[in-house]
DNA sequence: GATGAATGAGCCTTCATTCAT
DNA sequence: CATGAATGAAGGCTCATTCAT
C-alpha cells in the first residue's frame, strides 16, 4: 500500500504490457529483451529489476493474459441468470470480446497456446498449467449445462462431452479466424454456433 | 532419372524424416542442426548439401507433412461413394489415422500450426501458405456436402459454414487431445462428432 | 574538527568495516556493491558518498587491514624489552592474534594477498604497495635481530636473510592453516617456530 | 590413437597453454574468453569445442599446472637415493626449477593459489582439491624424512611437523620472490634453506 | 560428396555507477 | 545527505553456417 510498491507494481505491469505487445508482433522466441526494453522505453537492464528472466516475463504474461480472459468470461456469465443465456454469453464473449477489446493481442494467444503445448516437454510445465486452464474452462461450461439440465431447460446430455465439443469449436474457429480474419464475421459465426449448440440440447 | 538423382532425393527424404522426428520430440525452435544430423546419422555439414538452411528444412518438412496428411484423407474419401460415408471417413481419418499411423508426429502438428500462424508476420509467409492448406481442406469438405445436397441426402445448408464448423471441431478436439490424451478416447469422440454432424444435416 | 566531519569519518569507517566483513565472506571479486550496502545497512548509492568506487573501497580496506595488523604487532613488540622476547611476541602475535581477534577476517588476508600480488600487472600497483608492506615487516624483524646481535644475545647472522626466512615461515604456515585449520594448533605451531628460530640464532 | 583424437588433444593443449599464458598476465578473473581466443589465434566459439566453460579451462589448467609441478619434483627425487640428497633436491627443484623452466607462469601459481583457497566457499571445491595437493606434497616430504630416520641419518623428529614447516618455508619464500624477484637469488636462498633444514635434523 | 572443425554474430544476464527525488 | 531505480557496457555462451580436407 505504500507508494513505492504501487509504483513498482505499476511499472512491472507497464513492462508486461510492452512485452505482450512485442510477443504479439514477433512471436515469443523471436522477441529479444532489447525489443521489450525499447517497447517499454526503458533500458535493457531495467527489465531485470522487475522480472528475473525472459522466461519470468513469459510466464507472468501468460498468466495475466489468461486470467484477464477468464475474468472477462466469468463476469459476463454472472450477469446472466438463465442457463441458455449464460451459454450464449459464454460463446459470444469467448469469440467476440477478445477480438474487440484485445484485438492487438490475438497473435499472442496462438503463441501462448503453442508454447503452452510445447511446455509439456519443458521446464516450464510447472509454471504454465495450460491443462488446468482448459479444465477450468471446461468446468465453467459443465456447470452451466448441469444447472440447465437440473432446471429442465436442457436435455440430459453428457455435459462433459458437450463441454469438450463446445470448447473445441470455439478454439477451432479462433484458429481459422486468425488465419483469415476477412473470411469470418465473428458475430455471425458466434450466433450460428449458439444456435447449433442450443438447438442440439434444448429440451 | 539417373541413379545419382534418385539417390539424392532418397537421402534428402531421409534427412527430412529425421528432422521431422526431432522436430516432433523437441519442438522446432529447440531443434539444433546437430540434432538433425545425429538423427540422420550424417555429418552436420552434409545437411547443407541437401537443404539450404534450417528454414528450408522446416518449410520442406511442413509441406511434406501436410501433403501426406492430405493424401491420406483424399485416398480414404475416394474409396467411398456415398457422401455420408465420405464425411464419416473424413472425420475418422482426420482424428484417428494420424494418431495411429503417425502417433510420433503429433507433437509436430502443433508446432507446424504455431509456426504457420506465426508466419503471418514472417518472412516465411510466402513459403508456408497455411491459409491455402485450410482452404483446400475446407474445399474437400464443401464438395462432399454439396454433392450430398445435390443428391438429396443432405439438407440444403450453407456448405461453407458447415465446413468451417467441422474443421473447427476437428482442430479443437485435436488440441484438447494433445493436452490430455488420457482424457479422450479418439474413436469414440470421432463417432460422436460424426453422429452430431450427420444428424444436423441429414435430410 | 567540526562534528560533521567526524560523523563522515565515522560513517566511512562503518562502511569499510562492513565491506571487510563481506570481502572476508565472499571474496573480493564476488562481493557486489549491493552486498556491502546491505551489510552496512545503507543504500547502494550512499556508498559513493564516501568512496569513489569499488576499487577505492578495496584499497582503503587493504591499507586499513594491514595498518591494523602492523599496529598490533608493533604494540606487542614495544611492550617487550629483550630481543628474544620481542621475536617470540612477534611470532606469536603474527600467527595467533589475528586468529583470535580477527578470526572472521582471516579469509580476507588471503584475498588481499592475492589481489596484492595480482596488482603487479594492474592499475592498482601504485595504490597497493604490498612490496613496501613486506619491506616494513622485514625491517621490523631485522631491527630486532640486529639489536640482539649488538647486545650479544644473538649470533652474528645475516639478519636480512633471517628475516626473510621467518617471514616466509609465518606466511607459509598461515597458508596451510587457512586450508586445513583443523590440522594445525596454531599456539603449538607458533611455539615450535619460536623454539626452532631462537635455537638457531641464540648465542 | 586415431589421428582425429591426437589432433583434438593437441589443440586442446594449445588452447590451454594460451589460456595459462593469459591467466598469468592478467589474472584469472580479469581474463576474458576473447583474450584466450586471441592468444590461441582462434575464434571465440572454438574454445567451446574443447572446453565446456571458462571454469573448465581454469580447472583443467589448474590440474595440469600442478601435475607438471608434481611430476618434476617426483622425478627429481627418484633419481636420488640418499634421504639428505632427496631433501636437497626437493627444495632446490621446488624453488628453482619452476622459475627456470616456467618462469612465465609464476604469476599464475599465485593466482591458482588464491583461487584454490577461495574455492573453499565455492562450487569449485570438488574440482580443485588444493588441500589434497598439499597433503600429497606433505606426504612426499614425510616419507623422505621417515626413511631418513629409519636409516639413522636423521634424528627422530616429528616428521609431520617438519614437513609442514618446510612446506611453509618454500611457499613463503616463493611469495616473497614473486613480489621482489630482484631481491632474492633463488639458488642461494635454496642453498641456505637446505643447510638450515638439514642441520636441524641431521643426526 | 561428406565431414566436422572453426567461426562470430547475437543473445541473455550481471553489476558498477549515475542521478533525480 | 541518502536513496534505489535506471542504465548500458561488457561478458559468457550458443548455434546456424561455412569451408578446407
Amino acid at each position: 500500500m505504500c507508494p513505492k510498491i504501487v509504483d513498482r507494481e505499476a511499472k512491472k505491469l507497464e513492462i508486461l504490457q510492452a512485452a505482450l505487445q512485442v510477443f504479439s508482433q514477433k512471436g515469443i522466441s523471436n522477441t529479444k529483451m532489447i525489443d521489450i526494453a525499447r517497447a517499454a522505453s526503458i533500458g535493457k537492464g531495467t527489465i531485470y529489476e522487475y522480472f528475473s528472466s525472459k522466461e519470468d516475463i513469459f510466464i507472468t504474461g501468460f498468466h495475466q493474459f489468461f486470467a484477464g480472459y477468464d475474468e472477462m468470461i466469468s463476469n459476463a456469465i454472472k450477469k446472466q441468470d438463465h442457463p441458455s443465456e449464460q451459454l450464449k454469453v459464454l460463446i459470444h464473449v469467448s469469440l467476440e470480446a477478445i477480438f474487440e477489446e484485445q484485438k492487438d493481442f490475438i497473435g499472442i494467444l496462438m503463441d501462448f497456446w503453442a508454447e503452452g503445448i510445447r511446455s509439456k516437454d519443458n521446464s516450464m510445465e510447472d509454471a504454465i498449467h495450460l491443462k488446468e486452464m482448459y479444465q477450468n474452462y471446461r468446468m465453467m461450461i459443465r456447470q452451466i449445462i448441469d444447472r440447465g439440465i437440473a432446471q429442465g431447460v436442457f436435455r440430459p446430455i453428457d455435459s462433459m462431452a458437450f463441454a469438450s465439443f463446445l470448447l473445441a469449436a470455439i478454439d477451432g474457429l479462433m484458429l481459422q479466424w486468425v488465419m483469415e480474419p476477412e473470411l469470418f464475421d465473428m458475430k455471425q459465426i458466434a450466433e450460428s454456433l449458439c444456435d447449433g449448440m442450443l438447438n442440439g440440447i434444448r429440451n
